[in-house]
DNA sequence: TTTATTAAGTCAACATGGCTGACCTTAAAG
DNA sequence: CTTTAAGGTCAGCCATGTTGACTTAATAAA
């Protein structure tokens, strides 16, 4: 096992730190998604009905259109995913009784049961983490993701407060 | 536009941070993902090509074994976005002089260029999150990330000092 | 020196989940 | 009454993951 020195490139320490991000970004996520994806293959679905899943239960009576906008696939893509999801009753639609083109979203109690199991997951993984950590630590963490967020799109994470269309 | 308190449901404030924690995380995957994605496009290439790019990048002389390591897929995932990134000639392998099953790879000029063009883009989105934020916060993000990522996997975040078996 | 193991490669078949493009229905808004 | 918005649908393509079986070459172990 020869010279690691000999393997060193001349990285300014701002790129070193910079692909350090990168990478961090990359294990993280691939590890986030891996206990999910494991649930979901006993079920028939893949990482896109976790997606769904999520954001329907997390954002109730969402539309179709909401839903596109934050998952930024197309409707075509979406609708595989959120017909089976409809059929196999994890997901109810009903007529938005203010405007009836739009169909409101919800998650059956089915649904619920499996975002729980799914979220659950990447849950106690945050909470880990968090844990490890320090109240300071995490409002870094918050806030230098939310700068790697588009511009538009910071407003999504406190979504409860900031999508707007949303009614009963 | 009806009642928001009807929509809001009793999470506990832990949950709350939680999700949060999963949705920042979803949200910079995302878009941390669609500029070089776009990139890959006009050669023909998908993220996998990318990932694998910028890992001979970041590790000349990386095995396929290391590789598969990082990436966590199968040998015969990597194998279809690999052959392609030889045969056009972005990465060149050659065998390990101390043990000749291994082939060691590294990026050719060629694959330098793609790297860099598409690497670009994701440390200038880091480095606008950075600049928007201070040392302490940059700290917490890291730490908070690397908790998220599996504990026999946190040693790679150094890569340069983490992995061992690397040689010329 | 024969045998087992390791590193890499390959073929076939399958599933998921993106995409484009074309087209339809229903309901609301102008 | 016409246009626009919201949603749905069909067909086909491509990228990228999977399992399973099998091969070759080189090293390590018995």
């Amino acid at each position: 096992m020869a010279d690691l020195k000999a393997n060193l490139r001349n990285y300014s320490l701002d790129e070193e730190e910079l692909r350090q991000g990168i990478e961090l970004l990359f294990y993280a996520y691939r590890d986030f998604t891996s206990e999910p994806d494991k649930i979901l293959a006993k079920w028939g679905f893949g990482r896109a009905h976790h997606r769904v899943i999520y954001f329907v239960g997390r954002n109730p009576n969402i539309t179709v259109t909401e839903l596109l906008l934050i998952l930024q696939i197309t409707k075509q893509s979406l609708a595989r995913v959120l017909t089976k999801l409809i059929k196999e009753n994890f997901i109810n639609q009903r007529a938005d009784p203010l405007d009836r083109r739009k169909k409101l979203m919800t998650l059956t109690k089915k649904g619920e049961q499996l975002e729980k199991e799914l979220t659950s997951t990447q849950m106690a993984r945050f909470n880990r983490a968090y844990n490890e950590t320090d109240t300071e630590a995490i409002e870094g963490f918050r806030r230098v993701l939310r700068g790697i967020i588009n511009p538009q799109d910071r407003a999504r994470v406190r979504p409860r407060t900031g999508l707007s269309n949303r009614r009963n």
